[in-house]
DNA sequence: TTGTACGCGTTATCAC
DNA sequence: GTGATAACGCGTACAA
């Protein structure tokens, strides 16, 4: 036999449609009996609603998408876990995608939601130039990601981070220092990149820039990182664009025989609790992750109820202090 | 003015329903004329097709479930990230929860299966004893965790990977080996301690057994793991039950004065791409997670599709040989 | 080659 | 208190 639909619970209690969707939803007036009775006829018929119909009533599935870049990566683990605890509190479920360097993916996302599917969505992504944002009236939160002038941002500060960064380098006695980051123009990442180029010129200190995207495959990241020590023999210090380029150089570094941080300095950025407990000697600029993401559900939410919202939420930015950064943690 | 409809298309072009229905899936014979003109009218209006009326109407949503007691975990992430890959391939697109110790959370998930919402799911969660799991014709895979005789399981091979582990530690000198696990009785990931304790028995030693469950938070690990030591003074290896307790054992050990691989060995287990890239030096057994997920997926879809399958599938795992279980390493 | 009419499973409206 | 009926938006026999 096929599920069971409301009609056949009615049949089964001998009542009309309309009574046994009352006494689901509880609504309006019912005799105990009759409750009782439609009740019985749901456990022994073992019926369970069908949520796509109700939707289909209510245009609102309580789906919120969430698009990032990839889900292995600490950072982006992390944040998916958070946004989907706080969006599951507020009765919302989650569907999610990583997009992978795969704009024709991020568009089948968004033609999801555009088609009624998802309620609102969260990006994280960094492909660009997707003519499907360009739609109007859509809930959408970006975190670390510019769409366009209507879409609010969720950031850290990742000026001053970049800036703290490259003083603190500076301040050890760093002169060639790299910094890496991703190809896309248009990031806030592209502000920690600002914030270490600024630095530098203010020390008079050539600044070098390499790219390593989130979603390459990682045996191509080890290669990247080599290269940059191939390419700069007297590099003295790095300040990675995140954590896992972070503790990849710091790999790579050991491998070419170079000693961290007596041969080379390094700061990360994001501060995952993951890489803070595993990798706690590694010095790095920590993202608000818990107060950006209930700042991100918050917003979405304003959106969703046709709110206007700020265009830009920047978080201030701390600092763990690990010991890759200090040349002299040796000798204490 | 609302969302169009298939009407609206229909009544700008001049067609009927059928008509531009036909247009959008590629049915039937139909005119050039007729599908330029069905095409303008699309885009004119901007319509997207609502999904929920589709699902409604083949009793399908191309959903499904993927229930994890955590994703920031790296094993758990790489995971999630690699069934969603492969998922969208398929056509699917993924509904995700960590159910984080929370057993009606996991309910919850459940019902939205049997509400029709999702065509099936995938389950890697530990929360015991849940009734609703007894339903019939479920499409239902489990990763590492046993639900009942009609769910068929993916797992590694933990009972070898256990004995393996243990020999190893046992081969270089070490005697008083401490093992951490979860404490779901019925997860077989307790064939891990199975393995340790036939090896620690076969060598006439005392086998100890610590729970470090997946979903408790970090700081409260770090105690667990704290207390250990403080209970075992006389320790000279662990066999983690999974790569983050190794990760942070590791940290615990020398916070307190212990130097890995000299005064304690460590091996873990997992093997994630992550970890053995930003803590190569971890000795690990290595699931196989891309075979994992791959079988995973394929089960999946013959249970869908009405087809019996094994009952249990087991992977072979292989070892990564790093530097934590050799206490000579440094006089190599 | 195109159109009509019905059904997917639920809830809202109005009547009794 | 309870029931008949329409409506949500789409796809598909069947007819033309």
């Amino acid at each position: 036999m096929p599920t069971p639909k409301l009609e056949d619970v009615a049949r089964h209690a001998g009542v009309s449609k309309t009574t046994v969707s009352r006494v689901l939803n509880n609504r309006g007036y019912l005799s105990q009996k009759t409750i009782d009775n439609v009740n019985l006829a749901i456990s022994e018929l073992g019926y369970h609603p069908n949520i796509v119909a109700r939707q289909l009533l209510k245009t609102k599935t309580n789906l919120i998408g969430i698009l990032l870049p990839t889900i292995s990566d600490p950072f982006f683990g992390e944040l998916a876990s958070l946004l989907e605890k706080k969006l599951y509190k507020k009765g919302y479920k989650v569907i999610i995608g990583n997009s992978t360097n795969d704009a024709s993916k991020e568009i089948d996302y968004l033609n999801q939601l555009l088609s009624k599917q998802v309620d609102g969505l969260i990006v994280g992504t960094h492909n660009q130039n997707i003519a499907e944002y360009r739609q109007q009236n859509l809930p959408i939160v970006a975190i670390d990601r510019i769409i366009n002038d209507d879409i609010p941002i969720i950031e850290s500060d990742n000026y001053k981070g970049g800036v703290l960064a490259t003083e603190r380098l500076i301040d050890q006695g760093a002169k060639n220092i790299v910094h890496t980051n991703v190809s896309q123009k248009e990031s806030p990442m592209q502000k920690r990149r600002l914030g270490y180029e600024s630095v530098m010129e203010a020390n008079n200190l050539d600044g070098k820039t390499y790219i390593i995207d989130f979603d390459i495959p990682i045996t191509k990241k080890l290669d990247l990182l080599d290269q940059i020590f191939e390419e700069n023999p007297n590099i003295d210090a790095i300040f990675a664009g995140n954590d896992t380029d972070a503790a990849f150089a710091m790999q790579v570094a050991q491998t070419r025989g170079l000693s961290i941080p007596n041969d080379l300095l390094i700061i990360g950025y994001d501060g995952t609790e993951l890489i803070r407990n595993v990798l706690p000697q590694l010095t790095t600029i920590i993202q608000p992750l818990d107060n950006m993401t209930d700042l991100a559900v918050d917003i979405l939410e304003a959106r969703m109820s046709g709110k206007q919202t700020k265009k830009e939420y920047i978080h201030p930015i701390t600092i763990w202090e690990g010991t890759t950064d200090k040349p002299d943690y040796n000798l204490n």
